[in-house]
DNA sequence: TTGTATGCGTTATCAA
DNA sequence: TTGATAACGCATACAA
């Protein structure tokens, strides 16, 4: 009766499920599913649970999930490797359906080697892996990733700034070890080169994806460089630092200087001045993952979902002179 | 080998070991557990994937049950009492070992319950219920429940208004049918009357938790009643409505109008003014809900964690006269 | 220390 | 339509 598959007399049915009901009966998902039934679980993985992306996607994969019939897993990797191993291995273990990468990747041969471990395993238990807002390893074809063009929102976003005539526009946040940080910056470096502008490095700044480091990395590039008026930020997160540290040294945004960020977080509308900033399609790139991940769709090629500036108010023209 | 009960002599465990890994086995999770030798996963339902108290909640969670070996699912009910008990189903037939039920819940007999009727369900195939940032239906003692002091957060803060010298106070995101919201409020009233103060019904607002709603409802409030020196919001997220619907108008925070909002979510400390609002211990609130539902601590009593008043710029003393 | 049998709650198959 | 039985991958107990 449970099954579903076999005939059964309408009156038998209803008895059984009267017992059933009765005494508490459900059946058995672990037994079922072991019987190959089908999977009952699929997984995402992030470094954090943290950022408005994180839970935009996490509920956009989530419905995908309830609407095959699967419950979602959630589990963070704190971007450590041997984490990241044993929760693929227990993935495997659980049998989940598919599994999800999110988020940025380290920047290396040896890190693209893990990942292709990791999807061959999956797929020696019958499960696919997807990445997402990462890219391929090797630019490999055989591996399903979702992205977004974290290339071409910090190319519009510089050349924003670049056509409200600035020059001296630093980059906060730099990382090259990391997928996310790399390609991000790069489209920086493509948006000046493009205008015949040389990268000045002491401009490109390094700094953790938090407010409070990004608010001490701005705070001591404007010791060395006063000469700054325009600020790109890997993340709202640093934007905010930026916020912080602009305010702390009486620089007036967007005056003085111009700040954009990148995520479109909450709420960084209704800051003072509300934020520039690029939109990824997060919701969108959590459903793609997700039907990647169930096999509900084949990956065509490489998706790579496009970005959105928002222009608020953050951003404006260059003065000729500063105080 | 796997199991690891049993004394296996050294050269059998390895040739077993190399054989798994060049074939790629790894043990049955499913079949494993469906012997009883232990759940492998536990379940966090929330209404929707929003706030920061959400992210903070999941991510403790997930940190106990990751010390305990298990993996966290993370469901969605949004707020949907029929999606609710498919979940518990599915839940049970997956054998989770412990279920967490956050957030508001609806404020009704009817709504209890289902939510003792969930309990029972749980407990008959051997897991574990605990709600979590809502009171334990009926004030049952038996069933268990980890919540943090709504009513005394709001209190403090309507206080802290009274103290500035406030006597018209409003209070924003107001709706009974919901346990948060009406344990909220009751925090404002008894601030009030503990001053003596008449509950003028006016100012009491009805408005969805979120910003749009929040600002339509406090612009339409200041039409009718202009004397409204501050506000106390339920949510930060109403909190920003807030800030909106006075900019709109032209009235100055905290000159004008004072306000406080409730989560302490990302970036409300960077708004202008800095948001004056009421921390919970989400953190805590997570640990202690998965220690409970895993069974590692049982409830000596209804915890209720206590709140914190955070005083930043949205809050000032009341001026004479306005404008 | 190792091999063998039994049972767990399903699905699937085949006979009645 | 229904009942009986094998098989799934494991844990457990017991014998070798």
């Amino acid at each position: 009766v449970f099954a579903g598959k076999v005939v059964v007399r309408e009156e038998a049915r209803e008895r059984v499920l009267a017992s059933a009901s009765e005494l508490g009966y459900v059946v058995n998902g672990l037994a079922r599913s072991m019987m190959g039934v089908g999977r009952q679980t699929m997984a995402l993985v992030v470094a954090e649970m943290v950022g408005p992306s994180f839970a935009e996607l996490a509920a956009a994969a989530e419905a995908v999930a309830t609407r095959e019939g699967l419950l979602l897993m959630l589990l963070t990797s704190h971007g450590d490797p041997a984490r990241e191993a044993s929760l693929i291995t227990t993935l495997r273990e659980q049998r989940a359906a598919g599994v999800i990468l999110v988020g940025s990747a380290r920047n290396a041969a040896e890190a693209d080697e893990r990942i292709v471990g990791y999807r061959d395993a999956m797929e020696q238990v019958g499960a696919r892996l997807v990445l997402c807002g990462r890219p391929a390893p090797f630019e490999r074809e055989d591996v399903d990733a979702v992205d977004y063009d974290h290339e071409g929102g910090v190319h519009e976003a510089t050349r924003h700034l670049l056509d409200l005539g600035h020059t001296k526009i630093a980059f906060l946040g730099y990382d090259p070890g990391f997928t996310m940080q790399a390609s991000r910056f790069s489209g920086y470096t493509r948006a000046l080169s493009e205008r015949g502008a040389e990268i000045d490095d002491e401009l490109v700044v390094v700094a953790a994806n938090t407010t409070e480091a990004a608010q001490k990395a701005l705070h001591d590039l404007l010791e060395r460089r006063p000469d700054v008026t325009a600020v790109v930020c890997l993340t709202d997160v640093i934007a905010v630092g930026a916020y912080r540290a602009l305010r702390a040294r009486g620089l007036r945004m967007p005056e003085d200087v111009s700040i954009v960020g990148f995520d479109d977080a909450p709420f960084v509308a209704d800051l003072t001045p509300p934020l520039t900033t690029i939109r990824a399609p997060f919701a969108e790139l959590g459903r793609r993952a997700a039907a990647l991940a169930l096999g509900l769709v084949t990956a065509s090629e490489h998706d790579i979902l496009g970005t959105e500036l928002i222009v608020r108010g953050s951003t404006a023209r260059v003065r000729s002179t500063r105080r």
